[in-house]
DNA sequence: TAAATAGTGTCTATTAGACAATATTAG
DNA sequence: CTAATATTGTCTAATAGACACTATTTA
């Protein structure tokens, strides 16, 4: 796992069009920047935001659901957190705005609060990670599922936010059951070991990968079976927990 | 480790007092909570702050550097980020004012932002981890070293911010040079072995210890050696990086 | 010398990776 | 039957844990 997010420095500001409410509302936000003071007279926020980076895996490689901008950057869905909001909550309803569903796996990821990471102010924002299915859609035209490892424009300090939820990611690949947003409630060991080859950037042994996912503990097998075209019909499993949860762990490589 | 911290729901608020600038300076805070708004007119967190869990390893036992508050509750040093400032050269600040140290291990844990977690107001917090020498002695004279994992009652949500900082820990113990903060610039195996065995509630073997660790490529020896009293000199090593850097991984158990 | 601490060597059970072999289906 | 896919079994190298053994110091 590998993984954590320790926030190292990386792209920094531009002007930008904001993926969040009340910027195409009503009230046309400032031109400049906003800013904000508390009642005892301190400078203040000037809001909070919630980003989500969903990531799925289809064709063989991961996906991250992308907005497009108005000057034709990219940026992940978020939105502000309302005053008594929890960020997390403000994560899941962006996410059920941008593909229609609830009670996927998301975790947070970590704070970004960089000065200047956010033209309009002092934003800082708390990132989100979720995995989606694979046949999902984006509700929202703007959306689309873009390469996640392949170079974008992103805007404000996304990449960044993308960096780190790739490499978390990976990191929990063989020691959780981060995958359980991406398959289906009954999946064959070969739709696991393809979401599994995606992310590790890997190939992996058929048999050693059946092996080794049940050892994990984290699956087990409905008794149904799935015959699809041509060979031996697949033995399905299920995970045997849909909310976040570590396995007994793998020893796995995850670069090739 | 294998560790990664997504916020579990813990313990919440109760008013207490606060560990952050200002309170005790000249104007004393409003009794019921501040408030914030920005120049658009929405409402705003009234404030930032970033909280530091500082560990370290003594007499066997993980320790955290603690305040004592007014009405006897224990809480984490913190402080308010200013306007232009990244909460890790905030939390980076508590530190040194703290401990008198600079240039130590410091990570960001995350977010905490659940709705009445700051009795004072909407103010979310930016948690960081940071570990240092055993032989720090607080600057402060409120501050004091209490056992991380003994029962306190701790103010706001850092219970849960400790929990977090706990469990990074240890998920990142033999894959991360997570420990170069406690340790001395040059330490015998022996000294790393009294750290590791104490963030992992275990009892290494000497043998094995020693070239597991050097199996791990974080550190190197220095050729020099150490002389400490009856048996024979310790050679003595120093981490090959002094910032954080990731081992090749070993397979240990963190719990007995 | 004995006692104490540091460090090395070796044995075993487990595990990861590769891959051969077998099983079950469609056509 | 053959082709295709699924699943099981086997072999090997690497690794974790236990522990015996050697090395070097002080008293």
């Amino acid at each position: 796992m590998t993984v954590d997010a320790d926030t190292g420095g990386e792209s920094r500001v531009r002007p930008a069009t904001p993926d969040v409410p009340g910027a195409q509302g009503s009230a046309p936000p400032p031109p400049g920047t906003w800013s904000a003071q508390n009642s005892a007279g301190y400078p203040s926020p000037a809001g909070l935001t919630a980003d989500v980076v969903v990531l799925t895996v289809r064709d063989g490689a991961v996906r991250v659901l992308a907005l497009t901008t108005d000057d034709g950057r990219v940026a992940l869905p978020g939105g502000f957190v309302g005053a008594g909001e929890d960020p997390a909550d403000t994560a899941a309803r962006k996410l059920t705005e941008k593909t229609g569903l609830r009670d996927l796996y998301l975790e947070q990821l970590g704070a970004f609060a960089a000065p200047g990471r956010d033209p309009r102010g002092w934003i800082p924002t708390v990132a989100h990670l979720a995995l989606v299915p694979a046949d999902t859609t984006p509700g929202d035209p703007a959306a689309a599922w873009i390469d996640a490892r392949a170079a974008h424009d992103w805007a404000f300090d996304h990449r960044e936010i993308l960096a780190a939820a790739l490499e978390r990611v990976e990191g929990k690949l063989w020691w959780s059951n981060v995958c359980v947003g991406v398959l289906p409630g009954d999946f064959a060991l070969a739709d696991a070991r393809a979401v599994y080859d995606a992310v590790a950037r890997t190939t992996y042994d058929p048999g050693t990968f059946a092996r080794d996912l049940r050892a994990t503990g984290l699956i087990e097998p409905t008794g149904e079976e799935r015959r699809a075209g041509k060979g031996r019909p697949a033995a399905l499993y299920r995970f045997a927990s849909r909310e976040p949860a570590w396995g007994a762990g793998r020893r796995k490589r995850v670069k090739a």
